[in-house]
RNA sequence: GGGCCCGUAGCUCAGCCAGGAUAGAGCGCCGGCCUCCUAAGCCGGUGGUCGGGGGUUCAAAUCCCCCCGGGCCCGCCA
């Protein structure tokens, strides 16, 4: 372990003794202090030391002889306004740390002393549609969580959720129906991204299904009411206009003359969902193919961000299998089942009530909002299938019992946290207990268009594939123009690396809870756009070391090192390893990314002013070189965990 | 009607949860820097009633209360 990492290790197990609090939390409480003179670490002794300032030289100097046990004894520790700081001589601080790099050592973040088993489930977008920028943002956010905690040392499992069950599958398959060819064979015939053809299927369905619902609601309604219902029906209209154009108007047709004949459209749509859950043909291989089709359009642009799962559970095999029913039966022994509106329901009020709030510990776990009031959980609809909350009860458990895990995170967007909430809730009532307590609901705010929401089932989004495509265009250029004459293959790849990582890099960069409202010149303004800058500082980085040839590690000058710029780019660099570790805990991807920048920002600062290559003394050059290293092993380390690819040449 | 989230420089945001050390970046705008390690870069300048008002505290962008503005949620939808 590197010095700043093992003084930052034996604080927080220090400071957690001396002043009884957790070591996660001391170890969090351990930051650089704001301003330089004040050193390269920083403790908020004075908090902690009111209680009994009489020992603050003893805390001093008990917390040295801890660090000079372990070897390290080129540090300075004295307390000054209420803090404890902490400075490195940097001289034998680099010595320390080249030698290290030497033997193979790489900066990585610190490994957690208590690995857990971690489930993280996202993107779980509806196999209707192909992914948009709404879920680009889900899938970002996940996969880096994902990377951040498996680097800490957690073993990570990645599942995606197949929402096939629900009533949205029962639509898109109605579409097919109606074309009456299989998804595949449309997909084909089009020749679009499977994704793309189901997500059109779906979208005139739905849109013409509401149309005529509406439609016949028009005959029935008062005069107040049917001026708002028409103008309603020419959103409609003018919905499916813009849905026909640019598609084989033969399909089109089908799906909305279809919709149009069909007697009762919503029966229909219930029966496809009712035998579906039932596993009856034709439906259950329809629902699945159609499914099937858009999950392959899924991989595609998955694959292309860098994105894996290790398993795809299907809500279907949750229905089929028994296992969603188990729990409508342990719900049905449950104290807290109830009837209500005349069907199977959970009492979450009588939960909050006699479970959470007189319990402190539930209490805080929850985070129940003040006024807290919401109905009882239905569980089965009057019909006999189940509600997507009801699969999700079950789904939620079947995630621990799978894979052992000790945590499940669950990336989904903060509409849904009131749904969210009732799981937990429902699991808690129902005794699975620590399941209640461990699931985290990891919720971002959705991305917009400018003005609306994106729409799955008015065909109203923009497209991952699409973002990517144009990204990778306009990388193209850049890269052309900067590399005149290079391979082909290699500005398509290069061009495609830089695609991916500027998307990912904004989705994931200003934290969870901001909206954001997508604007497709802001993500892909490659100069403005920040991933493409540090995987530039990283090629820049490296090809100095290329110019360079070679390192003599036996003529380095550590004396270089008290230069102020080479100091605090050596300081900032080992700040690394914790960085990423608290970033992990936190589950704050955009502290690390955050950090990168900075770390860029100083070294492109001192490549400016302070020449590597032409530096005349060998020993100041090697020196030197070493320090470049190291900077590019963080950040291709960093760039990694943020699923960003470090360029050598750009 | 109730609840949750957001409001910091012209724009996009960090800092807030865990109150303290002179509020920070980027973009934009103005002015400079490529016979020299990649100018997707660097240097200098410009720019702030931290939405408003109270309160707690030795100390508030940060904690509490009220208000204003924006978004979201309160279904036998997902």
């Amino acid at each position: 372990m590197d010095p700043v990492s093992l003084v930052i290790s034996e604080g927080a197990e220090y400071f957690s003794e001396v002043f009884n609090l957790g070591v996660e939390e001391a170890f969090r409480l351990i930051q650089p202090p704001p301003r330089e003179e004040y050193g390269d670490l920083s403790f908020p002794l004075l908090r902690f030391l009111r209680r009994s300032p009489a020992n603050q030289q003893a805390v001093v100097e008990a917390f040295r002889g801890r660090i000079w046990e372990k070897g390290i004894k080129f540090i300075d520790i004295e307390v000054t306004g209420g803090f404890l700081n902490i400075r490195f001589e940097e001289t034998a601080l680099a010595k320390y740390v080249f030698g290290l790099m030497i033997n193979g050592w790489k900066p990585e973040p610190i490994r957690s002393r208590e690995p857990r088993i971690v489930v993280v489930e996202h993107t779980s977008a509806n196999p209707v549609h192909p992914l948009h920028m709404g879920h680009a943002r889900n899938t970002s956010l996940g996969d880096t969580l994902a990377r951040l905690l498996a680097a800490r040392g957690h073993r990570v499992n990645r599942r995606f959720y197949v929402d096939d069950v629900g009533r949205q599958a029962a639509v898109a398959a109605l579409g097919f129906r109606l074309l009456s060819s299989r998804p595949k064979e449309v997909a084909a015939r089009v020749g679009r991204k499977p994704d793309h053809v189901v997500g059109w299927v779906y979208a005139v369905t739905h849109t013409a299904l509401d149309a005529v619902i509406l439609k016949s609601k028009l005959g029935e309604a008062g005069d107040d009411e049917r001026t708002m219902l028409v103008r309603e029906l020419d959103k409609l209209l003018s919905t499916l206009a813009r849905l026909k154009e640019g598609w084989p108007s033969d399909l089109y047709e089908a799906i909305v003359s279809g919709v149009g004949s069909l007697t009762d459209p919503e029966a229909e749509v219930s029966s496809i969902m009712k035998r579906y859950e039932e596993g009856l043909e034709p439906e259950r291989s329809l629902v699945r193919e159609v499914a099937g089709t858009a999950l392959d359009g899924f991989r595609e642009t998955l694959s292309r961000m860098g994105v894996d799962f290790d398993a795809w559970d299907w809500e279907s095999d949750l229905v089929w299998s028994g296992l969603v029913a188990k729990v409508i039966e342990e719900a049905r022994r449950s104290p807290y089942h109830i009837i209500y509106k005349g069907t199977s329901a959970l009492d979450i009020p009588r939960i909050v009530e006699e479970l959470v709030k007189p319990n402190p510990e539930y209490r805080a776990a929850f985070k129940l909002p003040r006024g807290f009031e919401v109905p009882p959980l239905v569980l089965v609809r009057s019909d006999g299938t189940t509600l997507y909350t009801t699969r999700d009860i079950a789904y939620s458990i079947y995630k621990f019992r799978e894979t052992g895990a000790d945590r499940v995170v669950n990336v989904i967007g903060a509409d849904q946290r009131l749904p969210q909430l009732q799981i937990r809730l429902a699991l808690l009532g129902l005794g699975y207990t620590r399941e209640a307590l461990n699931m985290i609901h990891y919720d971002y705010e959705i991305v917009r268009l400018p003005g609306r929401a994106m729409s799955g089932r008015r065909g109203e989004y923009v497209t991952l594939d699409e973002v990517l495509d144009e990204a990778r265009q306009r990388a193209r250029v850049e890269v052309e123009k900067r590399n005149p004459g290079a391979d082909p293959g290699w500005i398509e790849e290069t061009a495609e690396k830089i695609a991916v990582g500027a998307v990912r890099f904004a989705m994931v960069q200003t934290s969870a809870s901001k909206p954001i409202v997508f604007n497709v010149d802001k993500v892909l303004d490659l100069k403005e756009n920040t991933a493409p800058y540090l995987q530039y500082t990283h090629a820049r980085a490296h090809s100095i070391l290329e110019k360079l040839g070679g390192i003599d590690y036996h003529n380095i000058d550590y004396t270089s090192a008290s230069h102020p710029d080479r100091r605090r780019l050596l300081i900032t660099s080992l700040r690394y390893p914790y960085t990423a570790a608290k970033a992990a805990d936190d589950m704050a991807p955009e502290d690390l990314a955050t950090y990168l920048l900075r770390l860029a920002d100083m070294f492109n600062s001192w490549y400016q002013k302070d020449s590597v290559v032409r530096d005349p003394s060998p020993g100041a050059r090697n020196f030197k070189a070493m320090l470049v290293r190291l900077v590019r092993d963080v950040l291709a380390s960093g760039l990694r965990l943020l699923g960003v690819e470090p360029l050598k040449r750009m």
